[in-house]
DNA sequence: CGCGTTTGACCAGCGC
DNA sequence: GCGCTGGTCAAACGCG
């Protein structure tokens, strides 16, 4: 199935936008981003619904404008195709790549200690805790999020308390660190960073494992600024949650874990779940059914004039 | 008023 | 020893 996005007011970003969230609960309210709701483009869709439209013209219309939208969907449909095939490869790469250094760092016999974050934060660690035999688990998880969400924000069902932040060097995105909202009985920290490659990439390393089972509420799991800076995240962005070992087969795929899945796969798992995101949004398909059912009312006239 | 975030100060490791 | 950098602390701040 491919998910006809053509009556989906979010075409133009949930098309691309791999950034979804297998857990999505149904009273997760998914919204179009605020960039796009104060759009020209939205405006005019608007305007042209309000509109006493010229019925025979305006379906004409219509037609017209889901011919192009169906075009434009199989469009974006190769691209992800493309991307799905490309990071296949590379993901194939940086595999063959990093089993070669531990290969080579494992016949040297030195202790190897990466020297990226992660190595650091080990260390840190280790220092911080001489009694500790074994190391902290550390994990990387990177997150998709809408381009014009700034915030650093990752969904992970899990209560974090914000305690620091700072700007890196190598990095212009500021670097923030979090506790577990259950410290010190629960001593996971993680580090949020925006990508330097792709800043619609967020970058959320994680040390150690929870001692306790998810929040009830994942959607409050990281209070997003001061109660106040709410609005700016513009827009709910749906998250994937690529830490969790449920996952499902959308995880699996896109975070690489099998290498099996082919890009039609890929693809096909995305747009079923965007789709299944969607369809589960109480607010999004009333809106939809709303502005149908306003335009079909007056376009679709049961006591025609005389 | 309580709670969580913000942000400047402080500390420790590392390289020169 | 000094400066740079990443990580943490804690007082100030703001919101509900």
């Amino acid at each position: 199935m491919v998910m006809d996005l053509s009556f989906s007011p979010l075409r133009s970003t949930a098309s691309l936008d791999l950034n979804v969230n297998p857990d999505l609960r149904e009273d997760e309210l998914v919204v179009p981003p605020k960039e796009y709701l104060e759009s020209a483009e939205f405006m005019e869709l608007q305007r042209k619904l309000s509109e006493k439209p010229n019925h025979h013209d305006e379906r004409g219309e219509l037609m017209e404008e889901m011919d192009r939208l169906s075009t434009e969907n199989k469009e974006l449909s190769q691209m992800i195709t493309v991307m799905c095939e490309n990071y296949n490869s590379l993901r194939k790469q940086m595999v063959d790549f990093v089993n070669e250094k531990k290969r080579k760092s494992d016949q040297s016999s030195t202790q190897s200690s990466s020297t990226d974050d992660n190595g650091s934060w080990n260390k840190r660690l280790k220092e911080d805790d001489p009694g500790a035999i074994k190391e902290p688990k550390i994990s990387t998880v990177y997150v998709k999020t809408h381009p014009f969400d700034t915030s650093l924000i990752v969904k992970d069902g899990y209560l974090w308390r914000k305690y620091g932040q700072k700007v890196t060097r190598d990095n212009p995105s500021p670097r923030a660190y979090y506790k577990c909202a259950l410290a010190p009985s629960c001593p996971v920290k993680k580090k949020v960073q925006r990508s330097i490659e792709d800043q619609s990439v967020i970058v959320a390393t994680y040390e150690g494992e929870h001692t306790h089972p998810m929040e009830a509420t994942p959607s409050s799991n990281v209070r997003s600024g001061s109660a106040g800076s709410a609005g700016k995240q513009g827009g709910r962005t749906m998250t994937m949650d690529l830490t969790r070992s449920t996952t499902s087969r959308l995880n699996k795929g896109m975070l690489g874990r099998t290498m099996d899945e082919t890009p039609q796969q890929l693809q096909q798992m995305l747009v079923d779940h965007m789709a299944s995101s969607l369809t589960n949004d109480p607010k999004f398909t009333a809106a939809i059914a709303a502005a149908f059912s306003e335009n079909m009312h007056e376009g679709i006239n049961i006591n025609p004039p005389h």
